[in-house]
DNA sequence: GTCTATACACCGATAGAC
DNA sequence: GTCTATCGGTGTATAGAC
């Protein structure tokens, strides 16, 4: 076979591992399944990788810190912060409909990383919540709106219903549900928020 | 040995099963793992089993549909609805912070069975919504108040965020945090229903 | 019915030819 | 560097003695 540099092998790896646990789940992601999806030899894993642990780990610093979870939709001006979060979590939503293989295997590798105790997936989430923090406040500068919780605790329950609504939606892939349950949680959110317009309220 | 029903012997092994799960996940659950954790022989699983399969199966049946999660403290009187939901969703974590492990394995049950395309997981869910439905639909006439959004859309909502909180807290342990996002949690979620007291906005 | 011993597939990892 | 062939270990499941 053709010769490859080692970085752009574990690259090509670290995608193909990705792809199989998205489409079969972590357990069936043997590196024979790994390779074979990547078009190698057994032995190229070996030689590009120590062990199938170390490239559980840099997959999972490298893909989820990719993860940006866009909270936040692209066009601001003019809207409530209640549709600012409606369309922010509505877009994480079609996000997950169009690779919900991706979320599981994010949601399987944080089990992962918390069982082989790894310090990885309490960074990762640090990050998210830093990154929910500053769409929450951008959102309230947006609308002229003031948090009446401390934003990081508005943070926190941001993050953990995009994975609750990941779970629930992986279930039972009920569109209207989910639809119905997003606004509401953007409205129960909103209203942790007071607004400084005459317009509202 | 001594001579144990079959159905005696399948409990001890369920409950074993659950328990290595919960202490070591579901990838290091091997049949051997089990029967160790029941101080069984290797045979004797497959005497009362037909496969590992067929166990996991019957645990999350079995085990998930035991799973009540409270959601309203015991005493429900003169308690406004945002105390009730803070105080449910409290103790919610309180009963995870005793035993982390338990919680973690529903989650990796919940996972195996939607890789496994076992229709569990559904079902599980639907009744975990159901439940959250009559707490939500208790809560609502103890405290006089009227849901504004479709009771259904409350409870999905509340039990994506449990299972939100869960993965948070499981990732990060902070208790402190975790506490307050609660309590935000409650708040936001009351905004959703009006009071018909006239002591109340 | 319960055990020990074992079959057989697959795992991660490596040796050694090229 | 890349491959094929193979090692040692563990997994689920079973055969057969008692």
């Amino acid at each position: 076979m053709a010769r490859i540099p080692v970085e752009e092998r574990r690259e090509a790896l670290i995608d193909a591992a990705f792809r199989v646990i998205g489409e079969q789940g972590l357990s069936r992601a043997s590196t024979r399944a790994i390779v074979a999806e990547a078009g190698m030899s057994l032995a190229s894993f070996h030689y590009a990788f120590e062990s199938r642990d170390q490239l559980l780990e840099l997959l999972i610093t490298e893909v989820l810190a990719s993860e940006q979870r866009a909270i936040l939709p692209a066009d601001l001006k003019g809207k409530s912060l209640t549709e600012l979060l409606t369309e922010g979590l509505q877009g994480y939503l079609d996000h997950l409909r169009a690779d919900p293989g991706r979320e599981q295997a994010m949601l399987e590798l944080t089990q992962y990383a918390l069982r082989s105790a790894l310090p990885l997936a309490e960074g990762q989430y640090a990050q998210y919540t830093r990154f929910a923090l500053e769409s929450l406040e951008l959102a309230a500068r947006q609308t002229d709106s003031e948090w009446t919780v401390p934003t990081p605790v508005v943070a926190r329950l941001l993050v953990a219903l995009t994975d609750g609504f990941t779970i629930s939606w992986l279930i039972d892939r009920d569109d209207a549900h989910a639809r119905a349950s997003v606004e509401a949680a953007a409205t129960a959110i909103a209203s942790l928020a007071t607004s400084k317009r005459r317009s509202q309220q």
